[in-house]
DNA sequence: GGGCCGATCAAG
DNA sequence: TTGATCGGCCCA
């Protein structure tokens, strides 16, 4: 039997996007990620909530042509581009018009590892292919073109698959977001403990601007 | 139209 | 600890 998460026995990948993105995170753990000949397990995500519920969240100021696909119906991929060379890839969560999302941050590669070191190699390490959302999506070839497909129906780039074993709860850890600015502290960040994948938690720290003068 | 900042990464 | 590097967003 599927997994219960918040009570309710869950009968497909669909209907977990559907619900409450917290819950949806926490159960995308485990889940099997595949894009250009590469297949992830999904070790670390985070879940970012509504337009104006969660300021970390790029859809908090509401709609803009870059998180237009927040906006719209569960299971489609939110890809952003970040710091001028990364990308980035969420699932869309929650009913529509709601705007949350789950970001893939890491993930352990079973299947597809010469691929991804191909794609990477300056990686040495197998276990750092795609710990880090950026590193994730460059293991995978993904980039803009998979915005706005669906992760569930097989049309698009990207598949998203259920976990082949779920993730008991004593496996599970959760805490605050990396480099998250506004809402901070919400425990929204999910990994597999003990995972050598799982990237390197950081809390955001301001850059100090180049002429800053050196406080009296 | 201009300026600032970022859900990051990797080298030093 | 810091530079790279540029799209998105806000403000004028």
């Amino acid at each position: 039997m599927g997994e219960r998460i918040g009570g309710a026995a869950l009968t497909s990948l669909g209907e977990l996007l559907a619900g409450p993105v917290v819950p949806a995170a926490r159960g995308l753990l485990g889940c099997l990620l595949t894009a250009g000949g590469v297949t992830v397990r999904l070790t670390e995500v985070e879940a970012y909530s509504g337009s104006g519920q969660d300021a970390a969240s790029h859809a908090y100021r509401g709609r803009t042509e870059r998180n237009a696909v927040m906006f719209g119906p569960p299971g489609y991929a939110y890809v952003y581009f970040t710091y001028g060379m990364h990308w980035c890839l969420n699932v869309v969560c929650g009913p529509p018009g709601f705007a949350s999302a789950v970001l893939f941050r890491a993930g352990s590669i079973v299947e597809g590892v010469e691929t991804a070191r191909a794609r990477r190699p300056r990686i040495r390490q197998e276990r750092d292919l795609a710990r880090g959302p950026a590193r994730l999506t460059a293991a995978l070839g993904i980039d803009r073109s998979a915005y706005g497909t669906s992760l569930l129906d097989g049309t698009g780039p990207v598949q998203l698959r259920p976990a082949p074993s779920p993730v008991p709860d004593e496996m599970v850890a959760c805490g605050p977001r990396v480099g998250v600015v506004g809402d901070a502290d919400r425990p929204w960040r999910f990994w597999i403990l003990g995972d050598p994948t799982v990237s390197a938690y950081r809390r955001h720290s301001p850059r100090r601007r180049r002429n800053d003068q050196a406080p009296e």
